[in-house]
DNA sequence: GGGTTGCCCGTTTTT
DNA sequence: CGGGCAACCC
């Protein structure tokens, strides 16, 4: 029996699942398919919109329409056009695809935007205005060069942030905004008229450098179309079926891009969800995807509301929270199974402060370890990175192995950038920007004057700083280290003739000294360094060459985590849509940490919807529990702040939560958890806990129960000095809102030397000396 | 050219 | 409070 479900059919279509009708004996892969899913894979011609919610099985759909296409012969393989946001929905669907149709999955033109952009790029470099060798620069590159141009032209860097005008400018290439295309609205504040001045600076000295940003990717494809009629024509005539995935992230650029590409065959097929929508501040426009009829007024619009991941009481959390956006096309998540066990409801739970709560979701995932839950299935979503470090104490204490995400990626560490810049200035000796990178390192003896030479020679001969050298005047030992530098890297560009890629890699780093430099240096990174250093000697075993390796490394910023152990993962919220794990720590639901004051005063109700959407992304995440936590004080910036609960809290239906603490009314309850010397005495006593060291031997757990506890009880007893500092006027205390850590927020009512008089927020008035208090600040946010 | 100090700033991040 | 960076001093 069919499933009743709608297809927003645009006027006049026609169905054409009648004749399809026994396409799933021809084709195997569309048996899992519910009708939706199905719908959305048969229904190829014509523009079509998959609102898809989350885990509804939007990639399902993605891969088997891809598969579809070719196996009912529509379109050739390298006919279709697919396009992801990240490297890893590339690899995924890549993957899958294969598994589907096999070794035809690799003819389709699969990738992220950029790798897309790039490749047309490279075919037609000359007549974009480059040459084929064009360099990607990297964020680091592109902000040394904003900086130098900055500079050259007198700005004062301190008071104008190279990152804040390349983050305008970079807006500006989302838009697909040439510098002279910027509407004088724009430019009228002085950081928008110095920001569109310098946007035509930094476009032509990229041009100079034959080199591109991530933005360039974009925005050089649609001039390139744009003045050259006929390359789009091949494009368009070649690519009969676009597939795009994630469309609620995309950027005008890209919407651009797809629609130029699309003109002739419109067959595009956008998977997305506008409730998913949270990078907005990067550049991604939702009115791409909410706006989709207008641009496409043919368009067919599918629904994928049939979750597949969580429980009842977690959708209906998520659904009834995300209800409160006004702008959303609308979509309502249900149970896959109308049987399914509405499992537990959304626990909600408030704490003291920040670190009780961190310690209370450590002992919860210790409990549901010990109940077989794997840590890897356990996940802590927090909204800004700052909140993880509470977080790495409370699972060191309790001895859970964890990771962070989001930390330092693989090629953006500096070892990482040095080597990839070594191998650039080999491939090309023209890359400046390498040169630049590398050529004090290790020391050399070329300081800023010997640079200045080097520049200057370059400009005068127009030829690039590598050739330079050998011009300058230079005496002595600079003369020779640097011919050596220049002979290296021409030796190492012949040996790359012949040689593994690995092996001209580490000729050129030991060679160099670069290796040394690390091997002599003392801290504590300088191994960590080197072990990365070998490990990107792996990577680039499986390259044929330099070229293919750097363009690669441009384009991909982190390396696929190995399979690792059995760990926990501590992650912001952003860092986890498209993620799924049994159970789901949410952090930090306080007004102005979340929604984060900054989303709401820089964007309004705009910024307010993002960050419910952030909300809805993040309780999605739980197959079978969820938490939403939240502090009433909190440190920030080294004050206490005391801090409401969420407005998302309010907005959950009171039906799918389970509230297990009171309220906490400001500052007026007494921690249960720090009895003083009671709670001291209990828990060192706690040591003979299980200590779990037979269990594994990385964590002793009774060892950091330990020394945990040790250095609590240290540190209240032998209090830092006091920082109610006296005001300098009157040389008292009288007035100043402080901090217990036990009482909570009060004012300072009387002062009689150290001892002073604290009205509390609870009414009470208590007599306290004043190492025991803090000074509150003002919310810094 | 290198080490130290003092000042500023603090949401989210992929390509 | 703490990290990053530029100015400053040897």
């Amino acid at each position: 029996m069919m499933d009743v479900f709608e297809i927003e059919e645009p006027m006049n279509s026609v169905s054409n699942s009648e004749e399809n009708r026994d396409d799933t004996e021809t084709f195997s892969f569309l048996a899992p398919l519910n009708p939706e899913q199905r719908a959305a894979v048969e229904h190829t011609e014509g523009p079509l919109l998959v609102l898809s919610g989350a885990g509804t099985g939007k990639t399902r759909v993605l891969t088997t329409r891809t598969a579809y296409i070719i196996e009912k012969r529509l379109a050739k393989p390298y006919q279709i056009l697919a396009v992801t946001f990240t490297n890893k929905a590339a690899y995924e669907m890549k993957q899958r695809l294969e598994q589907m149709i096999g070794a035809a999955a690799f003819s389709v033109w699969l990738g992220t935007f950029h790798a897309i952009g790039v490749k047309i790029l490279r075919k037609y470099a000359s007549k974009a205005g480059l040459t084929s060798d064009f360099s990607i620069l990297n964020t680091d590159d592109q902000v040394r060069l904003m900086k130098n141009i900055l500079t050259e032209q007198g700005i004062d860097i301190k008071k104008y942030n190279p990152e804040t005008i390349l983050e305008i400018v970079q807006r500006w290439k989302d838009k697909a905004l040439l510098p002279q295309e910027v509407n004088a609205r724009e430019r009228a504040t002085q950081l928008g008229s110095l920001a569109y001045d310098f946007y035509a600076r930094y476009q032509n000295r990229l041009h100079l450098l034959n080199a591109v940003d991530f933005g360039d990717l974009l925005l050089l494809p649609i001039v390139l179309f744009r003045n050259h009629p006929d390359v789009l024509e091949e494009y368009q005539n070649k690519f009969r079926y676009i597939l795009v995935d994630e469309y609620q992230d995309s950027n005008v650029a890209q919407y651009l891009l797809l629609r130029l590409l699309a003109q002739k065959w419109h067959n595009i097929c956008c998977v997305g969800d506008d409730d998913q929508s949270i990078y907005s501040w990067r550049g991604a426009e939702v009115d791409n995807i909410l706006s989709f009829r207008k641009f496409y007024p043919d368009a067919a619009i599918i629904r994928l509301e049939r979750n597949y991941r969580s429980t009842a009481h977690i959708l209906g959390a998520a659904s009834g929270l995300i209800s409160h956006n006004e702008t959303r096309l609308g979509k309502t998540l249900k149970p896959a199974d109308e049987e399914a066990k509405s499992g537990r409801k959304v626990l909600v739970k408030g704490f003291w402060n920040g670190m009780q709560e961190a310690d209370w979701i450590a002992e919860q995932i210790e409990l549901s370890r010990k109940r077989g839950i794997r840590l890897s299935q356990t996940a802590v979503l927090v909204r800004a990175t700052v909140q993880t470090r509470l977080f790495e104490d409370a699972f060191r204490k309790e001895g859970i192995p964890y990771k962070i995400i989001g930390g330092f990626k693989f090629y953006e560490r500096e070892e990482i950038k040095d080597a990839v810049a070594y191998l650039r200035l080999i491939l090309n000796s023209n890359d400046d920007l390498a040169f630049l990178r590398v050529i004090n390192k290790p020391k050399r003896g070329v300081g800023a004057k010997a640079l200045e030479a080097i520049t200057e020679t370059a400009r005068e001969k127009k030829i690039s700083l590598f050739d330079a050298v050998a011009w300058v005047p230079l005496k002595g030992t600079l003369r020779q280290s640097l011919d050596h530098f220049t002979d290296l890297i021409k030796q190492a560009r012949q040996k790359a003739e012949t040689a593994l890629l690995p092996e001209t890699a580490r000729f050129i780093l030991n060679e160099s000294g670069y290796m040394q430099m690390w091997e002599q240096e003392k801290s504590p990174e300088a191994d960590g360094r080197i072990e990365n250093i070998e490990e990107l000697y792996n990577v680039l075993h499986e390259y044929e060459n330099i070229r293919d390796f750097i363009e690669y490394a441009s384009l991909v910023t982190d390396t696929d985590e190995s399979a690792e152990e059995d760990q926990l993962v501590v992650m912001t919220l952003h860092a986890s849509k498209g993620l799924e794990f049994q159970n789901v720590y949410l952090a930090g639901w306080e007004e102005e940490l979340f929604p984060h004051k900054k989303a709401i005063d820089e964007a309004g109700t705009d910024g307010l919807e993002e960050e419910r959407r952030l909300a809805y992304v993040g309780l999605t995440r739980a197959k079978e529990f969820a938490a939403i936590t939240y502090a009433n004080n909190r440190k920030i910036y080294g004050h206490w702040v005391n801090a409401l609960p969420s407005r998302f809290i309010d907005e959950l239906p009171p039906e799918h939560i389970e509230t297990d603490t009171q309220r906490y009314g400001y500052a007026s309850v007494k921690p249960a958890w720090k009895n003083q010397q009671f709670y001291f005495e209990n828990n060192v006593a706690d040591e003979n806990f299980d200590s779990n060291a037979d269990e594994g031997t990385v964590f002793d757990r009774g060892q950091w129960k330990r020394e945990r506890f040790q250095k609590e009880k240290d540190d209240f007893y032998e209090r830092k000095p006091s920082r109610v500092y006296q005001t300098k006027e009157t040389g008292s205390r009288l007035g100043k809102r402080v901090h217990h850590e036990i009482f909570g927020f009060g004012v300072v009512v009387h002062a009689e030397g150290e001892r002073l008089d604290v009205r509390f927020d609870s009414g009470e008035i208590k007599k306290i000396m004043a190492r025991f208090l803090e000074e509150v600040g003002t919310n810094p946010f």
